[in-house]
DNA sequence: ACTTTCGGCTT
DNA sequence: AAGCCGAAAGT
């Protein structure tokens, strides 16, 4: 309170000078007709301008509140818009009330969750609602006091912007005069609005992601495809390996493991083959993979997971050839000429094969394979060799072991 | 939610 | 130093 009156400040404003501790001083104004103190001077010039235009509307009020029907609200809602004024600042809150008890939300959102608690609460959509999935799933719902029928935010948004006469009155910055307050309001509606549509419309999809179950299913369907698939596609490839391979389906494990193993290969492979033949048509991948495979029911998958793991997916493809894998193997010796006999003889001569194994396929096919046949002949018969097929495996071994197996066998090693 | 106070920047 | 503004604190 104190002495000079600047020319600029209405008669009736008081000055008012404050000492902070620090011994600053500030000089506050005081507007008699509501009490309401001002910073500075631009505070209250800007006060007044709006004042000027908007004094009439606020008058005593130092707030005021609008109250309209929320369109977007189910009929009873009441929106009130409440405008405060700080400074030559206005402030204007958008405010949705319950007819019902009374309640008070800041936003639409608030609305929403509240109608859809009380919904959910009372009782549940009915899913007559559910024709719109796109739609606000458990607003429809939500409103038990009105008519949730016209609970469509976006469509109110789209009506009610456009009516918002935003008169350039706004020029002076958040401060909107009466008028401007008109447009003020709008825009922030519109604001508001645009948020709460933003954010609903975000919600909705979000509820439509997390109330549709089929999201969720989608997402779980995803996952299970994710993780199964593995196993899946250990097991089928498995699958595959016998149907393709029959005959070759132990010489394939063979040779992909003496490739990646190296010396150690031989060894395995012809435990394998042992076992193999005594197990008819278990693969011999899976006793040396043993020891990692224990998920799949059968040694085949366990061989195929192995696969999987340690062969690169060229190798795979290379030696998705059952004639190559036979090939291959017989060459590094993989397999035992004895064995290899065995094999070609099996088919015609052992039929124990065949019965042994129901699940594998008939050894005709593979001899069907030209290929097949091909390679074992010139392996067999027209090639010299001696029983064991040593020399085999020294003319081939050292040039499969130093191009193809290199990465396998650094891996080994 | 609103008001008051304080700190800091600009003039 | 005064004025102004925004943030923080208080009611």
């Amino acid at each position: 309170m104190d002495g000079e009156h600047p020319e600029w400040l209405p008669v009736d404003w008081k000055v008012c000078v404050r000492v902070r501790v620090s011994g600053k001083k500030d000089k506050y104004y005081v507007n008699p007709s509501n009490d309401r103190k001002f910073n500075s001077k631009p505070e209250v010039l800007r006060y007044l301008q709006n004042a000027e235009k908007d004094l009439k509307l606020r008058k005593l009020n130092k707030v005021d509140t609008e109250k309209g029907v929320a369109e977007r609200l189910p009929s009873g809602w009441i929106k009130e818009t409440r405008i405060t004024r700080k400074g030559g600042k206005t402030r204007r809150n958008l405010c949705y009330i319950d007819p019902v008890d009374g309640r008070h939300f800041s936003s639409l959102q608030e609305v929403k969750r509240y109608l859809e608690t009380k919904n959910s609460g009372k009782a549940e959509c009915n899913e007559d609602d559910s024709d719109h999935p796109s739609e606000e799933l458990g607003d429809h719902c939500i409103s038990p006091t009105a008519g949730a029928e016209g609970f469509k935010l976006i469509d109110e948004k789209v009506d009610e912007t456009p009516s918002g006469n935003v008169k350039s009155g706004a020029a002076v910055e958040n401060i909107n005069p009466p008028e401007t307050d008109a447009s003020g309001q709008i825009r922030k509606e519109d604001d508001s609005k645009a948020e709460d549509q933003q954010q609903e419309k975000k919600r909705k999809k979000h509820s439509k992601w997390m109330n549709g179950l089929p999201r969720r299913s989608s997402k779980r369907l995803a996952r299970v495809e994710a993780d199964p698939p593995l196993e899946v596609k250990s097991c089928s490839r498995a699958a595959g390996a016998r149907l393709s391979d029959k005959a070759g389906f132990d010489t394939k494990e063979a040779i992909e493991k003496s490739k990646l193993s190296g010396k150690t290969e031989v060894i395995i492979t012809s435990e394998n083959f042992d076992k193999q033949e005594k197990a008819s048509t278990s693969s011999p991948l899976g006793d040396l993979s043993s020891a990692e495979d224990h998920e799949c029911a059968s040694a085949d998958l366990k061989e195929d997971e192995k696969n999987d793991k340690n062969i690169n997916s060229s190798l795979n493809n290379l030696f998705m050839d059952p004639c190559i894998e036979f090939a291959i193997k017989t060459l590094t010796g993989a397999i035992p000429l004895q064995d290899v006999n065995k094999i070609l003889d099996g088919p015609v001569a052992s039929p124990a094969q065949a019965s042994t194994s129901s699940s594998v396929p008939p050894s005709s096919d593979i001899w069907a394979d030209p290929c097949f046949e091909f390679a074992v002949k010139t392996l067999t018969s027209e090639i010299p060799m001696e029983d064991d097929g040593s020399h085999f495996q020294i003319s081939f071994k050292q040039p499969l072991s130093s191009s193809g197996a290199t990465g396998c066998n650094t891996t080994v090693k």
